[in-house]
DNA sequence: CTACATAAATAGACTGAGTCTAATAATTCA
DNA sequence: TGAATTATTAGACTCAGTCTATTTATGTAG
């Protein structure tokens, strides 16, 4: 299975390595006052280095959302046929959101008023939330092909990215009395997915128009 | 009440004389093959003045979106006391989804495959859609002051702009067949809102944690 | 041990977005 | 006429992101 993966020059740097590199520039000069120079030099790496390992300067940002986008395609792939298509949707995004416990906090959030409100951050940030968003879209429209349209498939979508986001905002904000993310999540999904749950089995809401 | 608004050297350009110079070149040569400098000497102006109306090169997309954000706050102030927070919500969106017609359909929708997927678009949109967000956030904070945490409000006002995006392109995706779009939010937005409209007059779970 | 395939890292140059400072032009008001 | 105000312009500058070509480190086959 782990066919051939070890020829070629093996990595001498890792997302990780530059991920530091550059969280520690970013405390000390703030995002804007940092170049990506300045970050491969921390990191012991050449520029175009970086580029190989992030497209840009703010993905180094966001590794958590894209390990958040991988967990949560594998929890989809893990459906119960005999819960509702939302139920699945909500259970998938519960058990990602199990995988992060209260020490491991994705560090924008909890540094976000060093920072600062840089929208290119922001950006970089619901561009991958879109990716799920997508990813839960098609989920609901290949699982209960009759109960949803594509526009509430993706509207039902939104609905419960929306309802995680906040609830994972809401738990960076609580600092460190907050519990874990699990409790969060599952209250903020329950109402967002109420009204969509309902249409399981079908009624003439979702079909039109 | 005008004061003094017409003083000072008048505006020789505006934001739609670069819009439409922007939108042809981009028929042309795409996105990416379009530079900045090529918009205003289409336009006729210099580059710097681009920068004077649009922060950057693809805020010129987002015209109408700003638009109905300005739209959307004015209608959050026309709240009716006796609906539920959501439903003012519902009602306000509605009324800027019925300042777009069915030959008024944003550009970029419809030129989506001319276009190409360019996520540096997708962002700038999402991030006025995040400002939707908070503005539908902070007035279900500030309406319904014990129904919703700020979570809560947060997540319920990311149901609403979700379900307003999905009816939106699902109407743009429509063709000329398309009818007004109201018909399309309304039905989007039922679902997304019935959820939260129950917490009305409050129950436990918007209130945890 | 040598030659080859593969993948990581680097070097260096290039485009173009976005910023900044300062200057200039067109208008109103006194 | 002159001052205040605002739009436009000129020109230089930083830096993100791309591209091509080259080098370096590993495994594998002969």
């Amino acid at each position: 299975m782990t066919e051939r993966l070890l020829r070629g020059r093996p990595p001498a740097s890792s997302r990780e390595m530059l991920q530091e590199a550059a969280f520690e520039l970013f405390l000390e000069h703030g995002y804007a006052g940092t170049t990506v120079d300045q970050i491969a030099q921390r990191a012991g790496v050449s520029r175009n280095t970086y580029f190989n390992y992030f497209p840009g300067k703010s993905d180094v940002f966001w590794i958590d959302l894209d390990f958040a986008l991988d967990a949560l395609r594998i929890e989809l792939d893990r459906t119960d046929a005999q819960r509702s298509p939302m139920a699945n949707v909500t259970h998938a995004l519960i058990a990602v959101a199990g995988q992060f416990g209260p020490q491991r906090v994705p560090w924008a959030l909890t540094q976000h008023d060093i920072i600062g409100d840089v929208p290119e951050l922001y950006s970089a940030a619901v561009s991958r939330l879109a990716a799920h968003v997508r990813v839960i879209a098609a989920f609901l429209e290949a699982q209960a092909e009759r109960a949803f349209t594509p526009m509430m498939a993706q509207a039902a979508a939104w609905a419960a990215v929306g309802a995680t986001v906040a609830a994972v905002r809401s738990w960076a904000a609580a600092g460190t009395s907050r519990g874990e993310l699990v409790g969060y999540v599952s209250a903020a999904l329950e109402p967002a997915c109420r009204g969509f749950d309902g249409n399981f089995g079908g009624d003439a809401i979702t079909r039109l128009p």
